[in-house]
RNA sequence: CGGGGUAUAGCGCAGCCUGGUAGCGCAUCUGGUUUGGGACCAGAGGGUCGCAAGUUCGAAUCUUGCUGCCCCGACCA
């Protein structure tokens, strides 16, 4: 798989960085705030965004883990549209089941049609058009699509919007065995997937309703401000992720067993007794944020909706099927819960929307601006990602924009420690400083940010 | 969908009770002084006061209706 290596620099007089100093009085929360007060996104309408250009950047890096850790675990994407016919949701039975959730729109034929909530049906459409073999099994397709759920009351920014960025998938498989290696595909891809992120997600036990079962878990990051509650065994904390040469077509039934034997729950699926046999240090309740959930649903769509493939002895059944998801816009809220402090934003270096803030303290100073100029020149073309702050601000605002808008390191150069050869390297995370030569600060970033 | 708020300049707010035609801070623009952790002085621009109707000589202000947005709860990626 190609890894795209972004090699965009970007310079504040040019960018579109709205920052707004005060915070919008309709932001309860800190990652709403932050991502208004950052310029990020701008609320259109109760739940609904737009992504302004950093929150965008950050959108895409989120994107592009999902897609590489996907792509790992053998599923393959395809793009499905945002407006689906209301026949199809007939078919499942599901267009009268669903409630006002749902955005139902009518076109100029008068012909009912829908803004979708998820795909299931669609995706089930697609498969029973092409796929007539359990040779084509298995089979994991997916997208990542904008969605509507016209939420009555949608609250905590982006975190729980109307309007949601969503990557699901969708597995097919033979019978219910077959159904499990997908499902535990998909199990270790999202530890992966999340872990890359710098986010610690924590699967938990989810309810199968009529289904039943144990094939269904919801991925939870601890973070203070989260909107459930969770109890967990800490030994959970502490298992490894599985590396990247994992092989996803190998039996990972010891991993997902390995993850699945600690004590985790959210309060609905809470069993107090198992909990409090736990030793009192092993106890750990805390809140959490829901950001993935891989669910096993067997042949309900494929029964409703005829999608059969023939086997090679029990004539054509339907496919089993699971879904998978990942909240990708949900996920920018949850990464801010997970990592700020009272001045902004700390970005994990894989999803920060730059890599490095270069900071000119004196622009037009003849010296610190060919300082600056060979800093950002040096960066970008070793791939890093650099904004830099060529603009005429003092510093004081410089140093406050970029602790609020996050980026893992800030590169600051002004004349006063050019004349003694050292410019400062600023660690966001750590808060540590460091003077250093240019080169040595160049050094520095690359050891820091290339793999 | 129940309960509670709120709507005045891009953002945060005052004015409303006691009607007399709009103000403050930040931001923006101009000039000057500044310049290493959200500078200062002077000046300027920017608002049919959410929408509609009503009461009144006169409505941001009083009355009624509508709408948007926010918070708590129930529900959900």
């Amino acid at each position: 798989m190609p890894r795209f290596v972004e090699r965009v620099c970007m310079r504040l007089t040019r960018f579109f960085l709205p920052i707004l100093k005060e915070t919008p009085k309709e932001a309860e929360i800190v990652s709403h705030r932050m991502m208004l007060r950052a310029g990020m996104v701008r609320q259109q309408s109760a739940g609904i965004y737009s992504w302004l250009p950093l929150g965008l950047r950050v959108l895409r890096k989120i994107e592009r883990i999902v897609e590489e850790e996907q792509a790992r675990a053998g599923a393959v994407q395809l793009l499905m549209p945002t407006i689906q016919s209301a026949d199809l949701w007939r078919e499942s039975g599901r267009y009268d089941a669903y409630g006002k959730e749902m955005l139902r729109i009518t076109d100029r034929h008068d012909r009912d049609m829908l803004y979708g909530p998820t795909n299931e049906e669609m995706i089930t459409d697609i498969f029973r058009g092409y796929v007539r073999s359990y040779k084509d099994l298995p089979l994991n397709l997916y997208h990542i699509q904008w969605k509507f759920r016209d939420e009555v009351r949608p609250r905590f920014g982006v975190m729980r919007g109307r309007e949601f960025l969503m990557k699901d998938g969708y597995s097919f498989d033979v019978d219910k065995e077959a159904a499990r290696h997908a499902y535990n595909r998909m199990f270790v891809s999202y530890l992966r997937t999340f872990a890359r992120m710098g986010l610690k997600a924590v699967p938990m036990k989810a309810d199968t309703g009529p289904i039943g079962g144990d094939m269904s878990h919801e991925f939870i990051i601890l973070a203070e401000t989260g909107e459930s509650e969770v109890f967990l065994d800490k030994a959970i904390l502490g298992l490894e992720i599985p590396s990247q040469d994992t092989d996803f077509f190998s039996d990972l039934t010891p991993i997902v067993d390995a993850w699945t034997a600690p004590y985790a729950a959210t309060d609905e699926m809470h069993d107090a007794a198992a909990f409090e046999a736990l030793g009192p240090d092993q106890r750990v309740s805390a809140r959490g944020i829901e950001v993935g959930h891989i669910f096993y649903f067997g042949t309900k769509y494929s029964e409703a909706m005829g999608a059969k493939v023939a086997t090679a002895d029990a004539g054509d059944v339907p496919v089993h099927m699971g879904s998978y998801g990942i909240g990708v816009s949900r996920l920018l809220g949850a990464l801010i819960e997970a990592n700020h402090d009272a001045e902004g934003i700390i970005w994990p270096a894989a999803v920060a929307p730059f890599h490095v803030g270069l900071v000119n303290l004196k622009s037009g100073d003849e010296e610190t601006d060919k300082a600056c100029e060979d800093l950002y020149d040096r960066l970008t073309a070793a791939g890093v990602e650099v904004l830099y702050d060529d603009t005429d601000n003092r510093a004081g605002a410089k140093f406050a924009t970029m602790d609020l808008i996050g980026l893992p390191y800030q590169l600051v150069a002004g004349p006063r420690g050019l004349k003694n050869g050292v410019v400062e390297v600023k660690t966001r995370a750590t808060g540590e400083k460091e003077e250093l030569s240019p080169d040595a600060a160049v050094n520095k970033l690359l050891a820091a940010l290339t793999r």
